[in-house]
DNA sequence: TCATAGCCTGACCAACCGGTCAAGAAAATT
DNA sequence: AATTTTCTTGACCGGTTGGTCAGGCTATGA
């Protein structure tokens, strides 16, 4: 990407060279699961030879696994952006718009989320009984109460979650489907008016509208 | 399955082996993806020696492309429910309960669609061109009609398809995680409980209700 | 009963896979 | 400058994969 400067450091090469390598995993792992994948196809597409792949990540499955945590660190910061909300309106609208956003400029990593999901989530099945889990159950103690407090219809707070996580994924992991249906990949009107539909649909849904 | 009796006539037992043999593939390809499917583990799954899979299927590919159209043949028979419906509350409504229902008695064929469509549909682009543009066209239609008719409020139509699909689909897809954050498989009491959930939730939120 | 056509399968193969390794190049340290 | 540590890489290996094939087996039609 950068231009030979001067010779870089070590810390540098280290970090900018597993970086590039968990780019280039992250669009193989996306375009071909963990096993259609291949150790060469990642070198190939970041430059390396394989042997160097191997230097910095022991095994494909390390790899692999690099590529999901890392995904799903994007996933929950985004989350955070429903805390501290008055209401649903503000709260799950902003958590739309911030997953919309993920789904637009993350599409491979919503991909290799949703393919280790799919496959039994061998590698991070740990992540999904104890982060996940908590952070699921403290959002809904937050839709309880806001439902107890008259602000959104009582709705099952476990299948609105599951709701948002559908629709909003829905666009990077089935964009490819999208954009045949749209004669077309989404333009930034596109993704406007998709993240507005999926607020109205959703918020008037739940009755905060 | 059916003990040994009589000898089975030659067109049973073709139809016989290869409804056995999509029956293992669509299992391994929905736990492995197409990439880390092999045959040798169909095989195994069907009870078959491998030789016998490429006797009825030339190669892994067109064993693939079966169990895809299967499932796509399942998926559009389902959208039928949808006509001659009345208004959005008896048609959307019939659609999302065959496609949670297709969800739960097809978990399998609903992943190896999503694998499919996340690969990039190097199987299936030419169905999503024609027959899933055509219906989706003609479905929009009906939606328009409905708002026009004062029946729901003006959503998008597109978008509320994808949100159908979505959040139908997600309940076979992820139904690992669903299962994990429920600490266990959903009863028959739960999936009432989400087809209920989801209906309410799109029926409410697209101004039916 | 016999011939034919369709079904079955163990053994095999070339291609490819993830991973190793030794030897050299480059940077850091002394 | 010398030495040590980290980085780089072509060549290689055992194991696995999709696919083949010859030859045996079984139902069917005459």
């Amino acid at each position: 990407m950068t231009e030979a400067q001067r010779p870089l450091r070590r810390t540098e090469i280290r970090q900018q060279n597993q970086a590039l390598i968990c780019r280039a995993a992250e669009k193989v792992f996306a375009e071909a699961g963990f096993g259609g994948a291949t150790m060469q196809l990642i070198a190939d597409m970041a430059g390396l030879p394989k042997a160097n792949l191997h230097y910095y990540f022991a095994t494909k499955e390390d790899l692999y696994r690099r590529v999901v945590q890392d995904i799903f660190e994007i996933w929950l910061h985004a989350a955070e952006t429903m805390d501290n909300a008055p209401g649903p309106v503000e709260g799950i609208g902003a958590y739309i718009e911030a997953k919309m956003e993920i789904s637009r400029r993350h599409p491979d990593g919503s991909k290799v989320w949703a393919y280790e999901v799919m496959h039994g989530a061998p590698v991070i099945q740990d992540y999904l009984e104890t982060t996940l889990r908590d952070w699921t159950a403290g959002r809904v103690l937050l839709i309880e109460r806001w439902i107890a407090e008259g602000k959104m219809a009582a709705v099952n707070p476990d299948h609105l979650l599951y709701m948002l996580w559908a629709t909003t994924q829905h666009y990077a992991d089935f964009g490819h489907q999208i954009a045949t249906l749209n004669a077309g990949p989404l333009t930034d009107a596109d993704w406007r008016k998709a993240t507005e539909s999926v607020k109205t649909m959703i918020l008037r849904g739940i009755g905060a509208l």
